[in-house]
DNA sequence: CCAGAGCGTCAAGGAACCGTCAGGACCGTC
DNA sequence: GACGGTCCTGACGGTTCCTTGACGCTCTGG
């Protein structure tokens, strides 16, 4: 979560009942803080105060909206301005007028929230043999019981699950799990597939589902 | 990843940010340079300064959209100018005006490339004979069944698949497969091709599908 | 017929890559 | 401060792949 407001009595406020309702929050002052930070930390939502002392508060709109499709919830004090419609136009997710009610208003975070996860275009489940992929649960069984994955494990398999039968490049891999200064360590490639194929391999040392291509990258194999 | 911008001081900073990143960084200063750089490297996206000394950045982007779909970032210090929509209509992905953070412009060009990855499974699918060459995965099965090949078995035979019926000369195939330093190694080609006529071809020595123009480069004939 | 150029074929050596295991660093929890 | 989980790192053996050289073939022009 992001909060975004230039007056820190209420960003202190907000963060502070937030945290209480068990939300991770980042704030920022101002827009460009703003949008350095949602490119920093990936927030599943963001709080948007109009009115910022750099940037207007509908330029951060369309600043994020251009490159990540994060739940927006814009607050303003203006009560019947234009700006309602112009900050949904722009790809808001909803608006709340201050003064608000705090129940309100984290009612309509958790639902930014739930739409956005059930908007996810993604085909939740993946069946890849006696695998059961849950894209949306971040699960995946075998032959019908759970199979506990680490977070970086997690990422190997979903990203390769989002690519069934295609050949994902080692380079992606890299990029995508590690990040884009990791484009050489594909020491990690054959590390996180051997403990994959322990875990969901009926023969770890004959793949039949997760294969390699030497020099290329990594197939999941329907 | 290709970075294009003519003031060497913005260029230089941004192959210093972008490799402290991870990106692998080819930089031009010019229009021409750009389309240059880009037959040769083959970048992954391609971050666009407009307002070059010898091309319009606009020439530019069309000049890549002739013949490939890599992702393309502008880069503008004209803010509401209408070269946003021009860029974007001509088939820029994204656009960043200056000044930006670069936090947010690493986040644009992931996301471009990520983009650009789900937006390919077009099922490019060449049949030649009894071959079916599958672009997407990386694959090709011969009569049905697959047939393993090494990355530069498949990136010679993809370049002729892509140029199907068409004679690839040379040192096409050299430069686009071994690399521009490989120009003279036409010892390579032959052993090459005689892999690929090995794995693919009913009778190996008398191929009907992978042909061989003496003296001029090689066809993949349907 | 001969010489030379270009091509196809085969095999060997070395480089690059892969799978595997295990130890140590790091982090948050209890 | 101990503990469990996770991630990174190094070492080793085995495999695959690239490169290179040698040799024979065909075709062409002299």
């Amino acid at each position: 979560m992001l909060v975004v407001d230039d007056e820190p009595a209420l960003a202190r406020a907000l963060a502070i009942n937030l945290r209480a309702h068990g939300w991770e929050v980042v704030t920022a002052a101002d827009g460009r803080g703003a949008l350095d930070a949602a490119a920093t930390t990936h927030p599943d939502v963001v709080l948007l105060d109009l009115g910022l002392p750099d940037l207007d508060g509908t330029e951060v709109i369309s600043g994020l909206r251009g490159w990540t499709t994060v739940p927006i919830v814009v607050l303003s004090a203006r009560q019947h301005g234009e700006d309602k419609v112009e900050a949904l136009d722009l790809g808001a997710d909803d608006y709340v007028t201050k003064p608000f009610a705090m129940n309100e208003l984290m009612a309509r975070l958790r639902a930014a929230v739930r739409r956005a996860q059930e908007a996810a275009p993604t085909a939740a489940l993946v069946q890849v043999g006696d695998l059961a992929i849950d894209l949306a649960r971040k699960r995946v069984a075998k032959a019908g019981v759970d199979v506990r994955l680490t977070p970086t494990e997690w990422a190997f398999l979903e990203l390769l699950a989002r690519n069934l039968g295609r050949l994902v490049p080692r380079e992606q891999v890299l990029r995508e799990v590690w990040g884009p200064a990791y484009l050489h360590e594909t020491h990690y490639l054959r590390v996180y597939a051997a403990q994959l194929r322990r875990k969901l391999e009926d023969d770890p040392s004959a793949p039949r589902h997760l294969l390699t291509s030497s020099g290329l990258g990594y197939t999941l194999e329907p």
